[in-house]
DNA sequence: ATATCGTTCAAACGTTCGTTTGAATCGATT
DNA sequence: AATCGATTCAAACGAACGTTTGAACGATAT
């Protein structure tokens, strides 16, 4: 006779998620079945639909249980840095560490499978499926909303749609790096031991995005033009 | 009694490969049926197992198709550089427009289908599928190898796994702001008629790369420290 | 003990997938 | 006009997909 193992509550449902993380980061989501994705998590086929309603349910229900805490603590850390700065605009690279640190730290974190997610975000900005899209646009807007503002305070001359775009770069380099740390190796020479340190990580990306917020715009000066 | 269309030679075959560049942007390369395929391309079912022998196949086809010319006119481009600068570095930006710059005239262009094609190249960087991604690191590898090296004679101070980390970082904006200029809308603000003036956003994005680039390295100074 | 509620289970549902098949049709060559 | 290789066609293949079903189960409360 099977034994059945006694499970604290909502066991099926967290390991179902923690699974579908993985797998979704894995395979993407339409190349990870049902099937696979319950008997990976040891749970029955059906248990997916009786828990989540559905497989697209259960997409979003993935990124909810991560995203609102990420966003939220982001926010907090914004919160902190203005509270300290008493009015005052607050310096640049802050605002960039602020943002960046919440993605990073988990990087670093195996153990709950934070790393997993934030790569699986960082690789769906650009994925066509619709849904998946708008619900993480919907979930992170009062967020960008915020540290636009912040940074239109911190750099008052700078042109607004000058940093609109210079925040579309920051953001693609942020979940670029998130998504492909090391499943591109386009460039190689890195240590692998590296790419997985969150705080030199956070240097290099601070360093490199603030100097691109701050950048003079562009004229040809010193350029050899080509053509 | 059903007219057959008059076909020019290999007429079937662009066809296919047109469609597929077009369908595996808008919805990805798994939610593309071979049915939607050859029915768009107003080809039979059985046309891409017959030209391309499967649909794996039919996939690589279409990067090949561009990322041969792609990458032989940014190395021209550099060979051109080099030659003019008679042995000395070149500026790092300029090196940096010849990389972006066949990238960034593919978006303007939406006639010949180059637009569509870079950004799913953009998209699929970040994408689990592991041949593609092979694939595509592979028709990748001399060229990058090539601008490494120019690189590497452009900032002979800069240390070696910085520059590594600061071309990953470049080439993630880059392909990030192929795949996602109007995908997404995380940052509300840019006008529409921007997004695809390859001209001007080569501009803004020369601006950022080269200042991120050559960012000093990362220190503290200044920067209020949070927590 | 018995009833109840949330959960798990094996089995099956209809649909869609990528691919294969063998005949029909085309244009070019003898 | 007959032949031949290349291409197109309608139809079917087995496999895998997401989802549904109704019974079995386990713990809790009556």
């Amino acid at each position: 006779m099977p034994l059945r193992a006694v499970r604290p509550p909502h066991e099926t449902r967290t390991r179902i998620l923690d699974v579908a993380e993985e797998l979704f980061m894995h395979h993407g989501f339409e190349a990870t079945s049902m099937r696979m994705l319950t008997a990976a998590a040891s749970v029955n086929l059906a248990a997916v639909n009786y828990h989540f309603g559905s497989k697209d349910a259960l997409v979003e229900a993935v990124f909810r249980r991560r995203l609102d805490p990420m966003n939220a603590e982001r926010l907090a850390e914004l919160d902190r840095l203005e509270a300290d700065a008493n009015g005052k605009p607050l310096a640049p690279q802050a605002i960039i560490r602020a943002f960046i640190r919440t993605s990073l730290k988990m990087v670093g974190d195996t153990r709950a499978g934070g790393r997993t997610f934030v790569r699986l975000l960082g690789r769906t900005y650009t994925e066509p499926a619709k849904p998946i899209r708008a619900l993480i646009g919907q979930l992170y807007a009062p967020t960008t909303e915020r540290f636009k503002a912040a940074f239109m305070r911190a750099l008052p001359h700078l042109p607004r749609e000058e940093l609109f775009w210079r925040m579309h770069f920051m953001f693609g380099t942020l979940s670029y790096t998130l998504a492909a740390t090391d499943t591109v190796q386009l460039i190689a020479g890195t240590k692998p031991e590296d790419r997985h340190d969150a705080r030199a990580l956070e240097e290099r990306l601070a360093a490199f995005l603030t100097a691109g917020l701050l950048a003079a715009r562009a004229e040809n000066a010193g350029v050899k033009k080509a053509a």
